[in-house]
DNA sequence: CCGAATCCCATGTGATACTG
DNA sequence: CAGTATCACATGGGATTCGG
């Protein structure tokens, strides 16, 4: 509990900032969330190419509907990791694009998705055999 | 939607895999969702400074159910980033420890925490502003 | 074109009680 | 001690409709 004589570096830190605690003042939990829910990180991955418009994002991300992409630009907005610029022409037009805030956590998302891909065929075949041995039973 | 003229390494695939598409054979959504949901980065944290009992995880992670712990432990297992072992003694004794591939997760994990704690001021700050933006409409 | 509102179902999550 | 089973509830997310 006490700080210590710990000599590796922000381990017990870690493990209390994903405490879902309300009165937790630190938003980790949320940008896991973030991360992990179904669209959040295919956006900042689309948005990594630069500023989109609504529409186009819809149609690239293709199987998100209307209303979750709506609904996730907006937190992502709120969370300042994206700008949302509206052009007040007939029709209208918005663009999103990624903040320098938003960019610094695509390589992140990236090293997540590598590590992810990489690992594919391991995941795979252990689910597998976890699958084939409950059955067996 | 051709390959096209793509210089920049990594970037559609990436988005590719994040698909939530049934017949993706890329596991990529799934690590998100088990990173993402409310406890699974949680149990990773704590298994990484050893191997641990159930109940004692139960004790060090405080809010979470006795069924969500079985349950987030299950997936884990299930996807070969930790594995269980049982002592058939009385009372049963179960303990748990990351697996080798499991613990090439951990820094991913640290680095991703790391990253929503050096930006949880900002990120916060960005969130009042945002709702007192609302608020004042 | 962009998005809000509504309806509705599936899933996630907690509480509690029960079992080997 | 380490689960499983069941219920009850909140949230996530798709489909559709309406509005500026």
């Amino acid at each position: 509990m006490e700080e210590g004589t710990r000599s590796e570096p922000g381990h017990s830190d870690v493990t209390a900032c994903l405490s879902p605690e309300p009165e937790n003042p630190c938003p980790v939990r949320s940008i896991l969330d973030r991360v992990g829910d179904k669209w959040g990180a295919q956006i900042i991955s689309h948005l990594a190419s630069g500023t989109t418009r609504f529409n186009e994002l819809k149609r690239q991300i293709e199987g998100i509907s209307q209303r979750m992409l709506t609904e996730t630009l907006r937190k992502l907005e709120r969370d300042g990791l994206l700008t949302r610029t509206v052009y007040p022409s007939i029709p209208p037009k918005v663009e999103y694009s990624l903040t320098p805030l938003g960019e610094t956590l695509v390589p992140i998302i990236r090293e997540l998705v590598g590590w992810a891909k990489a690992n594919s065929a391991v995941i795979k075949a252990s689910r597998e055999q976890y699958d084939a041995e409950q059955t067996t039973n």
